[in-house]
RNA sequence: GGCGGGUUGGCGGAGAGGUUACGCAGCGGAUUGCAAAUCCGUGAAGACCGGUUCGAUUCCGGUACCCGCCUCCA
């Protein structure tokens, strides 16, 4: 079997994955807060971690491997959207509002990680469905002495946990001494954080035994992955910038209240996306969502094609020529394995690129070597193992035409062919039929002026065409044409 | 201030203590009415200073610069 390394946060190490259970094998990602569209940054562990998720199911077995994603959808941004809402006079009740926003979100989540072709992880739990168990949670934590309630609030006993810190290598004395932790006065510790807040009347809230209040963040991650995956499972994974606090909190809740179990055996971190050199956030404004992308027309494949062309554990930026470099390797790698039957298995050297710490462009190189070699089926199957080449995001290309000069393909790079389905208005819309019989007329045209010798209108034709935005390329087999993203039915049809 | 990460050829970006990364772009050639595509060939690197070593871009130490976390954030 494929041995997996792994580099794992907590020992800064790359070590050897070995599964609790191979027989099912346990994956936690920390999921979004769901009040407004992912970003691009948020896409990326999305991406990242579908890769692993796809590794451990063609290592262990597709029956094998667990994945669980959180969908975060108590907090105060949220909360802040829905009383917005109410404000501006909607009079439904706030908590239909906030359900209203997060269903919302959760759907656009679901179509903008879809389009980047990842996997639907095998279980998404909503916080919200699960306020039972953080209360339970929290009252163990209680119990054992690991938390204790202040004016309305339970706050976790970071003194109580002897290597609070050891995640982000830090220590609680050096974190105070930065002296940038919220003072609450009746905090027993300014590092200690919350578990449990009080809701007003105007928030929403759920009873508990410390009042009508809320859950803190941490504490959702630690209940949903234990009532799900158990008191020790294989991976936690998420970006960086959730390693200290909150995934250090996690495990300080986690380990607390199940001594018995030992939480996540590996914790993988995502390093962040970068725009000018600056971490992408919703907190610097300097952010563009996936749908911002996919409506300017870039195919959600190719999207994840960038995203993987940069190791994970490393910053990344966005560019347009790299995904214009993707786009057309893309294009390549789908012309040449168009109704190709993939291989059983994916190249050794591709899953060994994987195998070691999610080398994903390194598995890239070796898909390009499977592309020189010819090998289109082994080709095929490799590059569906990290998610490429797959039927699912094969809309965006080359779909094939038939009929009039030789081959034809129509490229849907921005353009929506027929009534639009899409609901974007930077879409065109057109009859596609129309278009391609004008195509063919003028190609027929454009063949008849080149068997004549008459070059010079042949290539007139050529840039009319172009001039509409429709490429035409000579190959062996006949004229082949393209919708470009400047594509103008209305120049098109002007052609003479 | 504390903690962590990074610095590779024109651009992107990997692996490996000694042997061509790879892709894109460039250059030369084949092919083509032209363009595109394709094929063949080809130049170009390892921030800086030390150390270990027969040998380092790869290991160790230091310097410089960049970035992240310490506050909601993937």
């Amino acid at each position: 079997m494929t041995t997996i390394r792994l580099t794992n946060t907590k020992t800064r190490k790359k070590e050897v994955f070995t599964p609790i259970d191979p027989a099912n094998v346990r994956l936690y990602v920390c999921g979004p807060t769901v009040y407004d569209r992912a970003h691009l940054g948020n896409g990326r562990p999305v991406v990242v971690f579908d890769v692993l998720f796809r590794l451990l199911r063609q290592i262990y077995g597709a029956d094998h491997v667990t994945y669980v994603r959180n969908f975060t959808d108590v907090d105060d941004k949220i909360n802040a959207a829905a009383q917005a809402r109410k404000a501006a006079g909607d009079p439904r009740p706030l908590e239909d509002l906030i359900r209203e926003r997060t269903d919302e979100t959760i759907g656009w989540y679901h179509a903008d990680m879809d389009a980047l072709g990842a996997l639907r992880p095998t279980a998404e739990p909503r916080a919200t469905e699960w306020i039972g168990a953080m209360i339970a949670m929290i009252e163990d934590l209680i119990a054992k002495g690991h938390a204790y309630e202040a004016a309305g609030h339970v706050l976790f006993r970071v003194r109580s946990y002897r290597d609070y810190g050891a995640l982000s290598g830090r220590s609680v004395d050096d974190m105070i001494a930065g002296a940038r932790v919220e003072v609450a006065p009746f905090k027993e510790d300014p590092m200690d954080f919350v578990l449990w807040k009080p809701s007003d009347a105007d928030l929403p809230g759920w009873e508990s035994p410390w009042g009508r209040g809320r859950p803190g963040w941490h504490i959702e991650c630690s209940a949903m992955s234990h009532e799900l995956l158990g008191a020790s499972f294989d991976i936690h994974a998420g970006g960086i910038d959730l390693q200290f606090p909150h995934h250090e909190n996690e495990i300080a809740q986690s380990r607390c209240a199940h001594p018995e179990g030992g939480f996540a055996n590996y914790w993988m971190h995502n390093e962040m996306l970068l725009v000018d050199g600056k971490k992408m956030s919703k907190s610097l404004g300097n952010f563009f969502t996936v749908r911002d992308l996919l409506d300017q027309g870039w195919p959600g494949e190719v999207i994840r094609m960038v995203y993987l062309g940069t190791h994970y554990g490393k910053p990344m930026d966005w560019t347009e020529e790299k995904a214009e470099q993707a786009r057309d390797t893309l294009r390549k790698w789908r012309q040449l394995t168009e109704n190709v039957e993939a291989a059983n298995m994916p190249d050794p050297a591709v899953v060994a690129a994987l195998a070691n710490d999610l080398n994903t462009h390194g598995a890239i190189g070796q898909l390009h070597r499977l592309a020189a070699a010819g090998d289109v089926a082994g080709l095929k199957a490799s590059a569906n193992l990290l998610g490429l080449l797959t039927d699912d995001l094969a809309d965006w290309t080359w779909r094939p035409v038939s009929g009039g000069v030789g081959t034809h393909h129509f490229e849907a790079m921005g353009i929506a062919a027929g009534p639009a389905t899409v609901g974007t208005s930077q879409l065109k819309v057109f009859d596609l039929e129309q278009v391609e019989q004008k195509i063919a007329q003028v190609l027929t045209a454009r063949s008849e002026a080149r068997a004549a010798r008459d070059y010079q209108l042949a290539d007139q034709y050529r840039g009319k065409l172009l001039a509409a935005g429709v490429s035409v390329k000579d190959q062996p087999g006949g004229a082949v044409w393209e919708l470009m993203p400047d594509f103008d039915p209305a120049k098109l049809e002007a052609i003479k």
